[in-house]
DNA sequence: CGTTTAAATAATAGCGCTATTATATTGACG
DNA sequence: CGTCAATATAATAGCGCTATTATTTAAACG
């Protein structure tokens, strides 16, 4: 047949892992086949041959190469969650859930950021596409065309994360950060307050942000009597920029009895800003904030807000992905509305 | 329509992904082979074929298969990090930097958290390098040795973050807690206070905080005259515990005069305790903290802190492994210590 | 007990790419 | 112009695994 190279010894040889599958069927007089379907469908492997891969797995210390199984299966057991930053505590909490969950069924997080940047958004998509992900998982609802397109073309199940109201692209878990708004104005009107405020930071890149001062807004305009404003500073969420929205609201509305801040990290520099100017609170100026941080019930006064359940969104949007994963293939539209809590403390 | 295989259904066939390399080639008149090396080394390919290529892959909307990549090379594009947890405002800011900076050069994250586990490092270790990661991110020095070991013969360069100190697996970022709890102590003992108190949380599983501590206590015992203690709680840092543990010092040790914090939250707490127990800060107490988080500059009174170099451990760290990969092959101990600052506000 | 059916195991053919080697094309220079 | 080296492109052989199909073995049953 084929003597052009008879003599010579082969042409190529790559350094290769150190134990293959291959060494493991062998140690356990198995096939390779039947280690395979041991490590995916342990249940369809007899007792006796489970017995011997294990313990060949377990002599020869073998790591699988999740490379070659995702190249072969077309899919990996990777899950990419891009949110706008984990440097946010409340992203960063949905992601360190997350990656507990998956983490439990051998499923490996990729970590992407936006920077609340859609264009960023879309290369992050592009480049999770190349690891043939079993989900993706997305910050919101807004995304760029170019995103869906991919999205839609590649099959991927897509879980949108951390808001609710208009269409998801298959799955979402989230809450109505409107309806979050509506809460804290109902809530300082309910304290009799009529003078509101909205403080917000980067609202111009922060959506969700920005629908909880909608709804603030909305929901006061209800009650006769009060009035309502917003004033924002471009710069992210900080205590420093709480304080200095205070000084200005101060000075612009100082007839002001009830705050509504975008985050907690704002409502604390109004309350030291507030501590600096000799205001009471409750007593002249309710104040409420949102994300319930881990120093909003400690604060002196403590922190009434509204506390976002970043946690149940990770574990339900990493069950959706397990479950989706296990009924592989049908997209199967849901959308689990999370809610949230109003914490009542003594600011308001 | 799909002209690209035969009509007769052989055996077996499989679900392909979309447009292929061979896709790009074909359209593009040139060998798969070229168009790999257009991808991977650019300068390779003439200007002509350059040109072609990028043509086809724009026109056909080409996604790379990393995993194909990856099982060929036997090294993928993923960078692996493992850090205690992302809900730490420590570590976020370095993933989140990390990312950014890995993100450029198109190497995707891998995060793990080890919730302060060896044992679960260990896991994620295992499972990081089913995907033969081109590097390992870990955060500090302890490791268990069964994590060594997989290290050491699966060769994958290894980076530790956050901590230096002890011996490194091959390359290390970070700064000397110990030294930071000296500077602690050193610059309270400056401000003229001699009864020194530690407050720590968490300290038997964060090992950089324990290392604050005996830096602190060491640097504190130097000084004649001067007392010294450690009080803590086994509860992760927060303002609440840092409020629980100045009522418990105040018991304790009522003639306390400085107070370090095993972190700002800690600090946070203590200020907002004192305030409620009329303690005059920083007349009667001073009070430093550790991270200069994002309240810390606009707290009342503002506080005193070290501030260590997240973004710098971040962006260090990606400079380290993007040098490895260059120079693809070869160990190189490396060992940066990118040093931390003291900022003086008014707590002390 | 032989036959049918189900369960367990094995053989097989790629998945889409990279790295190596081989070949074709161009450039340098006497 | 012819030779030799450099440069650019192409052909080739896997990487280690999964999914499909084929085969063997065990269980069920009249």
């Amino acid at each position: 047949m084929d003597t052009r190279r008879s003599a010579k010894p082969t042409r190529k040889r790559r350094k290769m892992q150190r134990v293959t599958m291959m060494d493991v069927a062998a140690r356990a007089e198995v096939s390779p086949s039947t280690v395979s379907l041991y490590l995916r469908k342990p249940d369809a492997v007899s007792a006796s041959a489970s017995e011997a891969i294990a313990q060949s797995i377990e002599a020869l210390n073998y790591v699988p190469n999740l490379m070659a199984g995702g190249l072969a299966a077309a899919s990996s057991r990777a899950v990419s969650i891009i949110v706008p930053s984990v440097r946010n505590a409340f992203f960063a909490e949905t992601v360190a859930t997350m990656q507990a969950e998956l983490g439990k069924e051998r499923l490996q997080v990729l970590l992407g950021h936006t920077e609340y940047s859609e264009r960023e958004e879309e290369n992050l998509v592009r480049m999770a596409l190349s690891w043939a992900p079993a989900a993706i998982v997305l910050t919101g609802l807004s995304h760029s065309n170019a995103t869906r397109k991919l999205l839609r073309e590649s099959n991927v199940p897509v879980v949108e994360i951390w808001e609710l109201g208009s269409e998801p692209i298959e799955m979402a878990v989230g809450f109505h950060h409107e309806q979050v708004g509506r809460s804290m104005a109902a809530h300082l009107i309910q304290r009799n307050r009529r003078n509101l405020v909205f403080l917000g930071a980067r609202l111009q890149e922060d959506k969700r942000a920005t629908h909880r001062a909608e709804g603030f807004v909305e929901e006061a305009r209800k009650t006769s009597g009060a009035t309502v404003d917003i004033i924002q500073h471009p710069a992210p969420s900080s205590a420093e920029v709480g304080a200095m929205l205070l000084g200005e609201t101060m000075r612009k509305f100082p007839q002001v009895d009830g705050i509504a801040c975008s985050n907690d990290h704002v409502a604390l520099g109004v309350i030291f800003e507030c501590q600096r100017l000799g205001i009471d609170i409750p007593g002249q100026l309710s104040v409420i904030g949102f994300g319930d941080l881990s120093f909003s019930a400690a604060s002196n006064p403590s922190l009434t807000t509204i506390r976002p359940p970043g946690d149940l969104i990770g574990t339900e949007a990493a069950r959706l992905i397990l479950e989706r994963i296990a009924d592989s293939g049908e997209r199967k539209p849901t959308v689990i509305d999370t809610r949230f809590t109003l914490l009542h403390r003594q600011s308001s």
